[in-house]
DNA sequence: CCGAATCCTAAGCGATACTG
DNA sequence: CAGTATCGCTTAGGATTCGG
């Protein structure tokens, strides 16, 4: 990607992290580092859809290079690739937590005009989860 | 806009505010209502490019039916249409600024690896013109 | 196990022309 | 003045196939 000039730092910030599984990536990793399918299941489960392994690979790469996300090679037979998150990593996730409370509160206006708006991790479960794994629902 | 499921409050607030020029129409509304021809130059001048008025209606429909924009129609001759912030658009308005404010310390680590990188408008100045129109430079 | 290479579709954005 | 209507380009995302 090629920096260079924005009217707002929010122009930034959206640009790194705008990408249908961006945000669900870096939440995801938040809880503990993840190999590469641990996580590509991992997504699938919370969103309830598949993602491409070209999608996947490249919002990676792109989080990579933004200093989002750390990629760990252990070149072994077979594979072994760990992603983390970087110390930005880190703070995007904090912001993303802020973000869905503003979210959340959005949402009730929005519901109430049209129809209700679900969303299955309330930042509250999103603070309490940070340091622990989510359970999977066996 | 249909809203349905969601996996973190984050994503409805991307959702509501990912489109190109989106970022720059909220925060072009908060020093004071514009007509839409007033805002169409003020986003050039701003963002040195010209936006399509196919475009800038499109979007302005898109934030009006998500309540962030409120559009008043005097109904005479000619036209005299305003656009301003709605409660919850005042609301992301000041999320953007938080947002700008997290994209410059990011940019921080970005630019030492690769580029300087420029904002137009720092958080700062956000903050401080919240009460008066930014000043054309002439 | 972790990818790369290729092909395809839908949507966002823009240029242009026209209108009450 | 504040839009609509139409068309074309570009890009993000996905399905599929192949490789070290």
């Amino acid at each position: 990607m090629k920096y260079e000039r924005y009217h707002f730092g929010a122009n930034l910030v959206l640009e790194i992290i705008s990408g249908k599984w961006k945000p669900s990536i870096i939440c995801s990793l938040d809880a503990r580092p993840k190999r590469y399918n641990e996580l590509k299941a991992y997504l699938q489960r919370v969103n309830g859809q598949p993602i491409a392994q070209k999608v996947l690979t490249e919002q990676l790469r792109q989080l990579e290079n933004d200093l989002i996300v750390k990629r760990t090679d252990y070149h072994t037979v077979p594979p072994k690739v760990v992603y983390s998150l970087t110390d930005d990593g880190q703070r995007i996730h904090d912001f993303l937590i802020e973000m869905s409370r503003v979210g959340e509160n959005l949402a009730q206006h929005l519901a109430s005009a049209d129809q209700p708006i679900a969303f299955d991790y309330s930042y509250q479960q999103m603070i309490h989860h940070q340091k622990g794994e989510l359970h999977a629902k066996s």
